[in-house]
DNA sequence: CCCGCATGCAATCGTTGAGTTGCAGATGGA
DNA sequence: TCCATCTGCAACTCAACGATTGCATGCGGG
């Protein structure tokens, strides 16, 4: 999970698919259905879907005779509080680098050397 | 801003940067430091280092002779806010969506016909 | 002063990825 | 039954991206 970090957001990293979970955030929709509303190819939506369900991002259902795709926003809440844990240690980080520079004493130069 | 969300995710979307932001977590860093450590080019490092610094995730400063790079946590940290709002809209829509689902009535059967 | 190291820019290469078209199968409704 | 539509798979094009090599520059230290 934790290791697929770089994949979720390569997944979200296109405008396109982030169209599509727009869309898909609001309601239900179809391949077809949504390829009425967007400028691209069905196909090119369906390869979107695709990668949004291998990331969990999407879930599918088939409904009939067609199949109507769902946005999973816990998938996206998990990948938000990943982020806000990693974001908070770099920010510690900072304040100890920082500690360091306001404290009196030895200067770090040629410390690498 | 949040207009910025697919670039952002499209940074963080290569495990290579993964790699760089790792490093640059734990410490601030030069390109040619990174370069010792990871298997790849320092040039390669430095086109990796403009795109996480044009979506903020990096900020960089001279130092002598080098310029170093320092991961930013706070852009993570907003990034992650916006994510976790977006996640529970569509958690909400869901909730709609079964509510209705299992609230007696009209078959909805045809609708979109 | 001169050497070494760190940086920056440019050209190139292979691969990945987004998007298209075409076609065949399956299914629901008139 | 017949038709319209929705789906899935395959082949193809084109641009973007990751990564490399080569070269020129600039600054610090011995």
């Amino acid at each position: 999970m934790t290791a697929a970090l770089p994949a979720l957001c390569a997944a979200l990293g296109d405008p396109t698919r982030w169209e599509i979970l727009t869309r898909l955030g609001e309601g239900p929709l179809s391949a077809s259905a949504l390829a009425r509303v967007l400028p691209i190819s069905r196909q090119a939506i369906g390869k979107h879907l695709e990668v949004l369900r291998e990331v969990g991002l999407v879930e599918s259902e088939q409904r009939g005779r067609e199949v109507v795709h769902l946005a999973v926003g816990a998938r996206l809440g998990a990948l938000a509080g990943e982020l806000d844990r990693i974001g908070r240690s770099w920010e510690t980080r900072l304040l100890r680098v920082k500690e360091a520079a306001e404290r009196p004493g030895p200067h770090p130069r040629g410390v690498t050397g």
